[in-house]
DNA sequence: CGGATAGTTGAGTTATCTCAAATGCAGTGG
DNA sequence: CCACTGCATTTGAGATAACTCAACTATCCG
């Protein structure tokens, strides 16, 4: 099941394109023990293997007025998923990388949904809802598959939760750089200690569930700490154990 | 679908014992339209009947450090879904009601659990989870019955996040109360205007990510409102409007 | 070049927390 | 039955984390 990088020839062939093609980020994900492999489990569960679709950054791919009809995967670039409230407030519930999959929340039910939304440029794949859901009735690998994306969903909304219900500004910041670090890490897409890291201060603070304000000044307080370094949307970690013991401590 | 409480025999024939009889509950959750019909639906998943357990108030049923073996439909009483971080600090994730079903998240992978805990005695059903997770692969109506559990969990918890991120403490009490009072009249709980309420102020603290103390002061204000009353662990509403005023606007 | 969007920083405000003391109630052991 | 201990709640006083407002700069985009 260990399967390296290394054992993909398709993404050494060109390792300068590594985080720019497509399908090989999903091989990679795929094939990558350890990984987010949602996109793969999903094309497993409808096979019909839906064309790429591109959407530019900062739009709305859906929004929670409609009723997607779709499942989307995520294949290359950023995307979040969001609730906002009537006055302009809004929390963003997950960030979605290369490989993660939005499952609507109205697979069986009709209910409210979320916003999903893209960071940077995006490149997704969609699948019909009723696809996916009438191959989970006669496939358990598709149940399988599709129940494990939901238990990684319902954890990382538990976490959430946690988070904004009971960490300090300081940790709730740290704790989503070091979540989000080790996830592009674990996808390859750290080169040493840096990753591109697209998220403006006012969607941190939308995660976070603080204001744009505050969020500037704790990352200005972690760059003067040494914590972390961040310049043109690269994101540098320089003291990954200072910033475990303020995400993890209190 | 639409059958009312006055279809059931069972119940109307002991009236005074319609809170407390757990089989009627089970029945009636069941058998009403727009009802929380979970525990019924699980049943229908595992149909193995497992008896009755039992749990005084205030105890763990489970704790995040096992792995339960078993999905759990709450009969009668109130428990709360919670975790904990290691220095006190907890969150409760979902109060869970007469009818409602605790679905462990690691149902298809290991994962971190929650604690689940009895607010009030609790009678309650364990199903093997590895029993319903064999149903889902034949049936399609266990796959749906589940489904739509999970959706509205997944729903819940979206709602929570929105709450703890980016609502005001008398947003959160507010919509706390709003939401309790609907699941239990929705359950036929509610006589008059007014609901048993078993929630410690501590526990309200931890539903809503505050102190016990500020708690305190937001519900000695909503009395002093005249918005509710609450004495001897009774809650009544005086002024639903001015409550929803409170709860959704801001 | 102009106009929007992003980020920084200071000053003052406020929602919520912490600490502490007082009260009441419930359960326990003698 | 009583004294005792521990939890739950209320209330005051003071502290503080995070917010608001505002001004300024930098950056991006057409």
């Amino acid at each position: 099941m260990a399967v390296g990088l290394e054992a993909l020839p398709h993404m050494t062939s060109h390792p300068g394109a590594l985080l720019s093609c497509a399908d090989c980020a999903a091989r990679r994900l795929k094939l990558c023990a350890g990984l987010r492999m949602d996109e793969g489990k999903l094309a497993d569960v409808a096979p019909d293997n839906p064309t790429l679709q591109m959407m530019p950054a900062r739009r709305t791919i859906y929004s929670a007025r409609e009723w997607p009809d779709y499942i989307y995967a995520i294949c290359q670039g950023w995307a979040t998923t969001s609730l906002a409230l009537p006055d302009g407030r809004k929390q963003i519930l997950s960030v979605l990388l290369p490989g993660n999959v939005e499952s609507p929340l109205n697979m069986f039910e009709p209910r409210i949904a979320r916003t999903l939304e893209t960071v940077t440029d995006v490149l997704y794949r969609r699948f019909r809802r009723e696809t996916v859901r009438e191959r989970l009735v006669s496939s358990s690998d598709a149940i399988d598959a599709i129940g494990k994306i939901w238990s990684e969903e319902h954890e990382q909304s538990d976490q959430l939760a946690v988070d904004l219900g009971r960490r300090t500004a300081d940790e709730r910041v740290a704790r989503q750089i070091i979540s989000l670090v080790g996830r592009l890490q674990r996808r390859g897409m750290m080169q040493d200690r840096t990753i591109e890291f697209p998220l403006r201060q006012r969607q941190i603070a939308d995660i976070t569930g603080l204001t744009p304000v505050h969020v500037s000044r704790v990352l200005s307080e972690f760059q003067r700490k040494k914590l972390i370094q961040l310049e043109e949307r690269q994101l540098t970690i320089v003291d990954i154990d200072g910033l475990r013991r303020i995400a993890e401590w209190r």
